[in-house]
DNA sequence: CTGAAAGCGCTTACAG
DNA sequence: CTGAAAGCGCTTACAG
């Protein structure tokens, strides 16, 4: 029981068009030195005969598989759908394939686990998501070995191809939106700090507090690990202190949302008796009732720029380090102090 | 720039092992009819030099590529996850690798795209998820053409293998539930109708309803299209409604929280004054306040099930049509009408 | 139980 | 601008 394709190789087509092989593969491969007319010939022919080339030989000859892997150890489902995506926007039209796979950051072989697929699947690059891109020794193996790689948000984008945002300015600019609206307890659940993303969005938010003048209290922060409950806990703590918050800035969705389950719990209105917003802009951003107050990050459009920095190395151009802009998406989970 | 393996061949593995290369790849592929000793040697030597083999040059001379596609078009981007993470737990093991395509279903072409994928990277077989299921064209194509596919609850899972969840009377279930809670007046969101799930969910809801001996209103059922916006119109149509019900069932996790999302809109309290539940068990279900009663469908489990049979037909063996069981995941939002 | 030969369908390297 | 030859690293089909 197997799949078979019609089987037609280069050789009928050349037949077939009154060329050699070698003048098919130059069509099929956009090569110059193929007249106009000998083009149009092995085209018709392609055409007639249905033929289409076979990825497993075209591979074995020339030492590529024209596929990509996407690494990943992210929690958020739709974090990874979206980047998902993103990576398959780059690779179609450019005849690439991509292969997933997921990974345990915290494994102590992660290098070796990474290297196990490049042996297995010979992927022609990786591409990396956060908090893979956290990972000193993988990226310092990946590099030894000149395996050709781009991140999404790495810790230091000035070392690397791919795709990045400016978290900082973003959680300063939320930060000052709750200003704005009047809020000076302004409180703030950090990510799991092991994550540049949780340095970058706290840093934001010490930055916001800091240009409206407003005090630092570290009794106004604390430490959540990116993840609905951490959210939950965090916001029970924070509720029990004597003098609660007015607003809570999470460092993502997922825990902003754990932060308005628990005050749903609490029995406070959201955002009347307490403000809050998030981070990510994750699709239950805005099915959540009332629709979180966040910051959009375009997380298809980064996995497509990722791509396609490293799809531009591998087709021996350049890639670089690519930012992207993010969005204040203002709803309705924060409000007026003085409403 | 190109990822190079140590490049140990077959030839380098049997020079070592004192052996043909032709010994090499019968101990590779575990075929029988080699020398306890002979294999020793030949792993001993696998082991020293590193060896892995290439895949290209396998596919090349079997004719196959030890690659199945998951073929899918699904909004809901936690189910295509968890879907995905099944088809890899079962993939893993048995050495086999994963492309993953998202397909328009409604596409009026979407057999010849499926098959322009079957030409282009050659999978040995594909899965189909819902709604991609129900195209009876894609189906009939796949069949005529003899490509093995598995599907993930077809419409009619007698004549297909894959895996399959008995919708009906987890929906039934679900029902009787909100009727032991006292519920009589239970109004139900439908998905899209033309799924084969919204028309399993709807019959479980009637089923239900007539075990109880509560007559079926059509003013109680309200078309809706599995998405979060067209739970919020539904519950605004029935909210809207003289007598209002006082439960009401949404087909999926998705439209209950739209429904969950409109009442907090509209002022009613969930559960005090109306009781919802979904179908799924999506991520969702735990993070909105109160946590959502539903019906656990385990789509890891099923993907990678679904993904077993395709592989068990693959590799010369049976596949089959499994059944998992389903799980009433009873939470806060369901309550007893005289609470 | 083991091996020598041919061939899978391409690309590379070279020649003209 | 075009082609003939060799070879990529395996498996298949056959022989012993």
């Amino acid at each position: 029981m197997r799949i078979r394709i019609g089987d037609v190789a280069q050789d009928d087509v050349a037949r077939v068009a009154g060329v050699s092989q070698k003048t098919v593969s130059r069509v099929l491969n956009n090569e110059p030195n193929v007249r106009a007319k000998t083009r149009e010939k092995v085209l018709a022919a392609v055409q007639s005969l249905q033929y289409h080339p076979n990825l497993s030989a075209r591979s074995l000859a020339s030492n590529r598989s024209f596929l990509v892997a996407l690494l990943y150890d992210n929690p958020s489902q739709s974090y990874v759908m979206e980047t998902l995506t993103g990576v398959l926007d780059a690779c179609e039209p450019r005849n690439f394939g991509m292969m997933v796979k997921p990974l345990d950051s915290n494994a102590p072989d992660i290098a070796e686990r990474t290297m196990s697929l490049v042996h297995k699947r010979r992927p022609d690059g990786l591409i990396l998501t956060p908090p893979l891109t956290e990972c000193g020794e993988l990226l310092r193996t990946l590099k030894d070995r000149g395996i050709p790689f781009s991140c999404v948000l790495p810790h230091d984008p000035a070392e690397n191809i791919g795709v990045t945002m400016d978290e900082s300015a973003a959680a300063c600019e939320i930060t000052s939106y709750l200003v704005e609206l009047g809020h000076r307890r302004i409180a703030h659940v950090t990510g799991r700090m092991s994550h540049s993303a949780a340095k970058w969005r706290l840093d934001g938010y010490r930055e916001g507090l800091r240009l409206a003048g407003i005090r630092y209290h570290t009794s106004l922060v604390v430490q959540g690990q990116f993840t609905f409950s951490s959210g939950v806990m965090a916001a029970r703590t924070l509720f029990a202190s004597r003098k609660r918050p007015t607003a809570i800035f999470a460092a993502n969705d997922e825990m902003a949302t754990g932060v308005m389950w628990e005050a749903a719990h609490h029995g406070l209105m959201v955002p009347n008796d307490i403000s809050v917003c998030g981070f990510d802009d994750s699709p239950m951003a805005e099915q959540v009732w009332p629709p979180l107050t966040t910051v959009r990050q375009p997380n298809r459009d980064m996995g497509r720029i990722a791509a396609d920095q490293l799809l531009n190395t591998l087709e021996g151009g350049e890639g670089h380090m690519r930012t992207v802009p993010y969005t204040l998406c203002k709803r309705e989970s924060t409000d007026s102090i003085v409403a």
